[in-house]
RNA sequence: GGAUCGGUAGUUCAGUUGGUUAGAAUGCCGCCCUGUCACGGCGGAGGUCGCGGGUUCGAGUCCCGUCCGGUCCGCCA
């Protein structure tokens, strides 16, 4: 594409050092047909260049968008051969003037108009980079992390960036709008472990110790309200030094939030309204009020605590209708669950069941086998246990379902926590494959009564299922000796689209309390003492109710922008 | 910690049952081209097939080990 030797290309060869009083009048993204006549001076990359023979365009790039610069060899032969020269992610400096486009081009902003330049000057020659900046690069993972700054470059990555500073910024206008202060916890902290590996930062003063990064600003923000800042809120990097995983990073930005004098109404009337501004002002999208529902409600409807109620499909339970009827898997089985597919009873081949049943059974789930029944258009009824149960049983299963002819029913079986989540599983699946999960629906939802405590089989005995600081719903504490497993927790998950984007609780603020929870949870008091005994201190000098709630900025953004995963 | 998939040209990838000189696209270099914008046409260069060992007449291909990366499980209040 350019015709000069390579020599001529090499690193630094035409860099020029005269003496630049001014770098630009304009950026490359603001020009249009209205600027035609204007001189004007530009600075920024080389896109890429298209050599005509007689004519060359440049296309120049910056953050706000790309010009077309114009070299033609009858009326400026030398510059025109200069300007072929310039490889690829050169930096230039380039005067000219504004002109409207004999062959315009309706897909940038700027594709009216092209600089007739005048003067060239190479700011900063570049090697060829290893792969294209283009919106659609050719690039792999490892390569563009490796050469992140040529990453950067790329438009698609420029505006994440621009995104995520937008949000984070209305973030900040609401909250402080609504009595927020924004405070700067510690990073470098006595261990406090929340349940997730603490990292650490070997200490020079004190050979062998270690300083702790914290999980969250937790205790911090805790500690704060017994301050008396009333209302806290910070942009924080939290730390937990765990595997990888699409969704989860070992450093990650929380928006943390706690506030004094509040009930579970205040906090989650806060947040909402936090939540609706967000996608208010960046998505224009109107949230409306957000739905509640239990804990243990979302567990039965949908088999998970951040259930996508985009779609319905909900869970219809079959024990008493499947049982004592010879079938032996259900015969045995503690609960009988299944969901209502739409429409599908024809479309659904044996085959297209058979894959489903194999992608079921992939060890990531598990199941052992999954019953159908087709409602057939007809009227008539095919399943897969026909064998054990008359076409007028399976009606009832199907009039339980909400079943109607054309429609047909995935069921499954086992142990009830297991067979819940395998089937909230095939619910998400066949939401995708059926185009249910629209992108660009947002449907918000407060799951709210979460158990205080959960079994932990390892250790045979309970943990706390939030953290040890969250309080029991009031009148509950007494429950903790007779049922602790059936301890409801004032705390509370935001969920959008099947996505846990934030959660929180009303707190323990009596030392009391905090002793019995961590007494409860397995704490010797000189453990306690010893790891939150701070807190507790703090505990006794006047205490305010207090409660909050953490957003994960990353995965609120990455939903905001549509995409999959927090990475970029 | 475990399972699994991958590593071949600058880059993204293909490579059959183990068999001649390891291919494509794109990028790069050169020549031609005055309205391109994924410019076009012609030509060219470019490879330690991740690394080490083994089987074999012969290994990119099969086996063992090892390193690196992805995904999933464990883990992540």
């Amino acid at each position: 594409m350019f015709s000069f030797p390579s020599t001529a290309r090499t690193f630094g060869a035409s860099i020029q050092f005269d003496l630049i009083t001014m770098y630009r009048t304009n950026t490359c993204g603001e020009l249009r047909l209205g600027n035609a006549g204007m001189t004007v001076t530009l600075s920024g990359w080389v896109q890429a260049s298209r050599d005509l023979g007689g004519m060359t365009f440049v296309d120049l790039r910056d953050r706000y968008g790309i010009t077309q610069l114009v070299f033609n060899m009858e009326e400026d032969a030398e510059l025109c051969l200069q300007a072929r020269k310039l490889g690829r992610e050169f930096v230039i400096q380039i005067s000219g003037t504004v002109r409207e486009r004999s062959s315009k081009n309706p897909n940038r902003p700027t594709g009216d108009i092209e600089i007739v330049v005048t003067s060239l000057r190479t700011l900063n020659a570049s090697k060829v980079p290893p792969f294209t900046i283009e919106d659609d690069t050719d690039g792999g993972d490892e390569l563009r992390l490796k050469y992140r700054y040529l990453d950067i470059r790329r438009q698609p990555v420029q505006e994440k960036l621009m995104f995520r500073a937008r949000v984070a910024l209305e973030t900040r206008k609401y909250l402080s709008g609504s009595g927020f202060i924004e405070v700067e916890t510690p990073n470098l902290i006595k261990s406090t472990p929340e349940g997730a590996r603490d990292f650490v930062v070997p200490s020079r003063v004190n050979t062998g110790q270690f300083y702790a990064l914290p999980q969250s600003p937790q205790t911090f923000k805790q500690i704060l309200m017994v301050a008396g800042m009333d209302r806290y809120f910070q942009i924080v990097k939290c730390f937990r030094d765990e595997d990888l995983r699409a969704d989860r990073q070992p450093e990650f930005t929380q928006i943390d939030c706690e506030m004094a004098f509040v009930t579970r109404e205040d906090v989650l009337q806060t947040f909402e309204g936090l939540t609706r501004h967000l996608f208010q002002t960046v998505l224009k999208t109107d949230l409306g009020v957000f739905p509640r529902m239990s804990y243990d409600e979302a567990l039965s409807r949908f088999g998970s605590d951040k259930p996508d109620v985009r779609f319905g499909m909900e869970f219809v339970e079959f024990n008493d209708l499947a049982k004592g009827h010879g079938f032996p898997v259900f015969d045995d089985a503690e609960l009988i669950v299944g969901i209502c597919v739409s429409g599908q009873a024809e479309t659904y081949s044996n085959k297209m069941l058979n894959d489903l049943t194999e992608w079921m059974k992939r060890p990531q789930i598990g199941v052992k086998g999954m019953v159908h029944i087709k409602h057939q258009t007809d009227g008539s009824i095919k399943s897969s246990v026909s064998k054990y149960y008359a076409d007028d049983q399976l009606k009832q299963w199907c009039e339980r379902a909400g079943a109607v002819p054309g429609d047909m029913l995935l069921v499954l079986s086992g142990e009830a926590d297991k067979v819940r989540k395998q089937l909230s599983e095939l619910r998400l699946e066949m939401g995708s494959r059926l185009g249910l999960r629209t992108p660009g629906e947002y449907k918000p939802l407060w799951v709210v009564d979460f158990p205080l405590l959960e079994w932990d089989e390892d250790s045979q005995r309970y943990h706390a299922m939030h953290h040890p600081f969250t309080s029991p719903k009031p009148g509950q504490l007494e429950l903790l000796n007779t049922d602790p497993g059936a301890v409801k927790a004032n705390a509370y998950d935001l969920v959008l689209n099947g996505n846990e984007i934030g959660g929180g609780s009303i707190r323990i603020h009596d030392k009391k309390t905090q002793s019995l929870m961590f007494d409860y949870l397995g704490f010797t008091p000189e453990q306690a003492q010893a790891q939150f005994g701070f807190l507790m201190e703090a505990f006794q000098y006047g205490a305010p109710p207090h409660g909050g709630l953490a957003f994960g900025l990353d995965r609120l953004v990455a939903i905001l922008g549509g995409q999959e995963t927090i990475r970029d």
